[in-house]
RNA sequence: GGAGAGGUGGCAGAGCGGUUGAAUGCACCGCACUCGAAAUGCGGCAUGCCUGCAAGGGCAUCGGGGGUUCGAAUCCCCCCCUCUCCGCCA
């Protein structure tokens, strides 16, 4: 959510954000907009200032016994009051439509995003490793399909399509172990050696949530609903949330926290996109971060946040870059994103594993979440950071394609070993 | 799901429908006393918004939303949440 007082300070700044991002400029509607709410309020509350004056000499004159004035006053509150819920009605929606028109804006980007209109403009930050030359690679599909057990293959999407439709797995056996190695693995790493507080978090939350982070009210369509919830797209969700309607006090800060959980999304604008294997599916797990903390340590935070991600990937010795998102391709709440993407020797390519955003205090500001600074007047937001580190399912995917053998079998990552007694090589 | 109790400022906790944005206590911040501290005394201390160069003025907010009334923290309705008991149940 953006702050008309800075929108009206600097029109052609934000209107300049909004074309990086590949918008048509807004400040003048919604000054415009804020310029109509505030006529309402003011014609609102100059009724309202005459209706309490004269209320409160109807109570005086009632107390000194003189019923022939507070009658008379009261006809004229009267009067007064035919328009005042004309007015109230005028100002609600005023204050309505400038809201609602700020609440679907998305955050600016930073001074630093590279320009560009889509993922093609994204900008190599960093590599880390060596794609391994692999003859004949295969997908981790053509892998786990192969692979029998437990009444039918290990990734076994028949099953899945039975059960619930396209775009879900059924694991069995080993590939259902690796992948709760994998979870644990990641988990049990930013809890114990980077600072993450673990939280289980519900699954399924509000309204009031899921337009704290921002996905509603644009994403709905992305978003899976039950009777009166939503199926979290990223536990993001609810470890941001979290903080919402607070005041926190700033040694308290910074607060991280770490999640592993389900994620849901409805994937509405991906017919089609990815549809073979486990990329893209309606249900994956995935670890989360989130960091709360003060304004000025944000962009530390954020460095440190995508290390934190990255050390993942090098313990896993799973080859990966960074890329720095341009305007055009950064999500709704995000002022900057780096985007880990792992190989994937079976595609011969590069995909996305996690993303570590800024959202400055654009989240901040719709959850009303605070915090006191010492040195004082009044609380300020707080800004907001979230990051995968990392997705289960795609790490899955990335060892099983990059520690594939000759022969069809997988050999187990060494630090996932301890998490699955001692097993060195699946599939075999 | 059923019955009951309740949601007031950072916390605790008052509040006959009339000048209550809200007593009181604690916490916190100034000042005084003190060599210093404690204790004590005095003063200050909610948020958002509108308006104004400013000083200031105003509006709203006592879980949320409606309603009654000239006037609501106080009365009525709906919703949310918490607690207790019952039922059901991992």
């Amino acid at each position: 959510m953006h702050d008309i007082r800075l929108i009206r300070e600097n029109p052609t700044g934000f209107d300049a954000g909004l074309t990086a991002r590949g918008l048509a400029p807004l400040s003048a509607e919604l000054l415009a907009l804020d310029d109509a709410r505030k006529g309402a309020i003011l014609a609102l509350q100059t009724a309202q200032e005459s209706r309490n004056a004269l209320s409160q000499e109807i109570g005086s004159a009632k107390k000194a016994r003189d019923e022939v004035r507070a009658k008379s006053l009261m006809d004229e509150v009267a009067r007064l009051k035919g328009y005042v819920p004309e007015l109230e009605d005028s100002e609600r929606e005023a204050s309505k439509a400038l809201a609602d028109r700020l609440a679907e804006i998305p955050n600016l980007p930073g001074p630093d995003v590279p320009h560009g209109p889509d993922e093609t403009g994204n900008v190599e930050y960093r590599t880390w490793g060596t794609p391994r030359t692999i003859a004949d690679a295969k997908q981790h599909f053509e892998l786990g399909e192969a692979w029998k057990g437990g009444g039918g293959s290990l990734m076994d999407f028949e099953a899945a399509a039975k059960l619930s439709g396209s775009r879900f797995v059924v694991l069995r056996g080993q590939l259902a172990r690796m992948e709760r190695a994998l979870g644990q693995f990641m988990i049990d790493l930013h809890t114990t050696e980077h600072g993450y507080t673990e939280v289980s978090p519900p699954l399924m939350v509000r309204d009031d949530s899921v337009y704290g982070t921002g996905q509603l009210p644009k994403s709905r369509d992305d978003m899976f609903r039950t009777q009166d919830h939503w199926l979290i797209p990223t536990a993001e969700v609810p470890l941001t949330n979290l903080v919402r309607e607070t005041i926190l006090s700033e040694d308290e800060l910074p607060l991280r926290f770490a999640a592993l959980t389900p994620c849901f999304r409805a994937e509405a604008g991906a017919a089609g996109r990815d549809t073979r294997g486990m990329l893209r599916q309606h249900q994956f797990t995935k670890c989360e971060l989130v960091s709360i903390v003060a304004p000025e340590r944000s962009a530390e935070e954020h460095e440190r946040m995508l290390g934190c991600a990255e050390a993942v990937m090098r313990k896993l010795d799973l080859p990966y870059r960074v890329m720095t998102l341009c305007t055009g391709d950064m999500g709704f709440a995000a002022t900057k994103t780096w985007d880990i993407e792992v190989w994937v020797p079976g595609q011969g390519t590069y995909r996305e594993i996690s993303s570590c955003s800024v959202c400055g205090d654009f989240q901040a500001r719709r959850m009303n979440a605070r915090y006191r600074p010492k040195e004082a007047k009044g609380p300020r937001f707080v800004h907001t950071l979230n990051g995968s580190g990392t997705a289960v399912g795609r790490a899955l995917i990335a060892v099983l394609e990059n520690y594939q053998e000759a022969d069809g079998t997988v050999t187990v990552p060494a630090v996932l070993r301890p998490y699955m007694g001692g097993l060195e090589r699946i599939g075999g």
